[in-house]
DNA sequence: TAAAAAATATAGCCATAGCTATATATATTA
DNA sequence: TAATATATATAGCTATGGCTATATTTTTTA
C-alpha cells in the first residue's frame, strides 16, 4: 500500500480550495475578501487570515494590509487546474444519476484524488456516456 | 459551498486508513506491529507510535508496551465499512476500464470522500453495469 | 546465556489548521 | 466629520501528524 500520495494530496487539497474559491470570487464579485473565504468555508476570518498568510508567503497570493486578495499567475495556474478537475467529478457524477447536492458535496471531496486518468475516463464518459 | 464536510471527513481520513490498514495486517498475518505500519504507510516508526496513542485513546485498539496491536469492537466496525467502501471504489475504478494500480492508488485517496448515495450507485453499476 | 539486532517508546522539534479574545484599520452612517 | 459598525490583523492556545535522536525492551543469534 501506498500512501504517500494520499498524504501529498493533503498537504495541496486546502491550498487548492482557497484558490479555487479566490479566482470564484474574484469572477462573481470582482474581489475576494477574508470574510467571504470565512463564510464560504464556514471558518473564522483569524483562521483565513493566517492561511492567506501562508499562501502570499508560498507564492500564490498577491496581498496588501487591509486590502482584497488576488491571485499571482501561479495561483492563477492551480485554480483554472483544480476548477477543471472538480468540473469534470462534479459532471460525472451527475451523469452517474446523482443529485445535485450531492454531486457537488462528493465532488469537492473526491476532486483532490482523482489521477489524469481516472479524470480522462471521467471527461470520456461526459461526453460519449461510455469508458 | 460547504467544505465542512470534507474537513470532517480529515479527522477521521487517518484514522481509517490505519485501522483498515491494521485489520488488514491482522487477518495476513495474525498480527498487526508498529514496524509494520510504518513500512505500509511509508512514514517511521516514531510517528506511527504516536498514533496509535491517539487510536488507542480513543478507543478504537487495545494494546499493551512493546506488544502488538489489536482492534476493540469500534475499531473493528470502523475497519469493515472502511474496507467495504474501499472496495466498492477500487471495484468500480476497475470496471471504468482503469488499470490495477491507478484504481488502487485513487482508491485509497476517493474512499474517505464518497457518501453512501454515491457509494450505492458505484455498487449498483459493480453489479449491473448500469447506473 | 550473553551480545547483537530489531522493535518499541519517549522527548523534543516543526508546520498546519482550527479556535477565542483583542487590537487596529477601514467603511458606513447619523 | 464623528461615532459606529465592519473587516482585518495579531497573540496565544489546542490538536494533529510529520521528523530526528535517544532510550528501553524484546527477540534473535552467536
Amino acid at each position: 500500500m501506498s500512501f504517500k500520495k494520499v498524504r501529498d494530496a493533503h498537504q495541496t487539497e486546502n491550498t487548492e480550495d482557497y484558490l479555487e474559491l479566490i479566482a470564484d470570487l474574484l469572477n462573481q464579485y470582482g474581489e475576494a475578501r477574508i470574510v467571504d473565504i470565512a463564510s464560504n468555508l464556514d471558518i473564522t476570518q483569524a483562521t483565513v487570515n493566517k492561511t492567506i498568510k501562508r499562501l502570499q508567503i508560498q507564492g500564490y497570493i498577491q496581498k496588501e494590509p487591509y486590502r482584497s486578495i488576488f491571485l499571482t499567475v501561479k495561483g492563477q495556474q492551480i485554480a483554472s487546474q483544480s476548477k477543471k478537475r472538480h468540473k469534470i467529478v462534479f459532471n460525472f457524477l451527475s451523469n452517474m444519476g446523482l443529485d445535485k447536492k450531492t454531486a457537488k458535496s462528493d465532488s469537492e471531496g473526491i476532486e483532490h484524488h482523482v489521477s489524469d486518468r481516472t479524470l480522462k475516463k471521467m471527461n470520456k464518459f461526459n461526453k460519449t456516456k461510455k469508458f
